[in-house]
DNA sequence: TATCAGATTGGAATCGTTATTGTAAAGACC
DNA sequence: GGTCTTTACAATAACGATTCCAATCTGATA
């Protein structure tokens, strides 16, 4: 709960039932599915709220909005370093928690000044194979 | 004209001129702004007809379809291997001529059978800094 | 507890994308 | 060439995800 107070939003009832459901979710969930589950115990839920959570959250940095699936946002509480590896028969995704080193030479940033780096693996998973 | 009747879709007007605005095109286009382009030539381009014409494309391996940007799909014509860089301001997408060769050990893939990857990097371009 | 900035709601609007449908072109066969 | 069948096309309508908006409500602070 004190950590809840540590995000420096306005907590309400709605928010914390979207928090607790996305703390420690590993399912890189979509607005959609956060708003089936809280939907359970508050009936009255609007997407809106969903979205306008999720912005907030974004915006604090407490969690990350990834761009994997084109069809719709997901998003990661799990803001540790870390990449992810995506099963291209299944969709499903999962974290890879190893540091890769590797930076872009001056000549080829081009001016860039670089802030960070997502790398993206795809295969196929255990389950699919 | 050879090389287009090398991608073994059927040439049509309309796709020829998406074809050609996609010619060696670095700008990363959005289905939108090839719309706009095209549409000064062909009034009558649908929207469908560009969805479709990238669709074909990108099942014949003709260009490549980017998921940096959350807002919309951008397509790439250019099937060399490479990786991008973001402005995190302006959106503008730059090619990154570089291979990293980073591997996925044993036991962080966990049972994945990893068949590619891709970079992305982000910050402030030349422009917006 | 009174106040008010910020949050919620629900519906409608918007935007990117996809499915449907009518039509035209391309083959196949005679 | 003429009919039938099949395929591809473009336009329209439909769809799903996201955003916007106005009215109402509420948590946090004084």
């Amino acid at each position: 709960m004190e950590r809840y107070r540590r995000l420096n939003i306005k907590l309400t009832p709605q928010r914390l039932a979207i928090l607790k459901h996305l703390e420690g979710n590993k399912a890189h969930p979509s607005a959609d599915e956060i708003y089936k589950s809280v939907k359970k115990k508050y009936p009255t839920m609007s997407f809106a709220t969903i979205y306008n959570t999720l912005e907030a959250l974004k915006e604090k940095g407490n969690i990350r909005e990834l761009k994997i699936d084109p069809a719709k946002k997901r998003y990661d509480p799990d803001m540790s370093p870390h990449h992810h590896i995506i099963c291209t028969k299944c969709s499903s995704i999962f974290d890879v928690y190893k540091d890769f080193d590797i930076r872009l030479p001056e000549e080829t940033a081009g001016g860039f000044k670089v802030s960070g780096k997502n790398i993206e693996f795809f295969g196929t998973c255990r389950k699919c194979k």
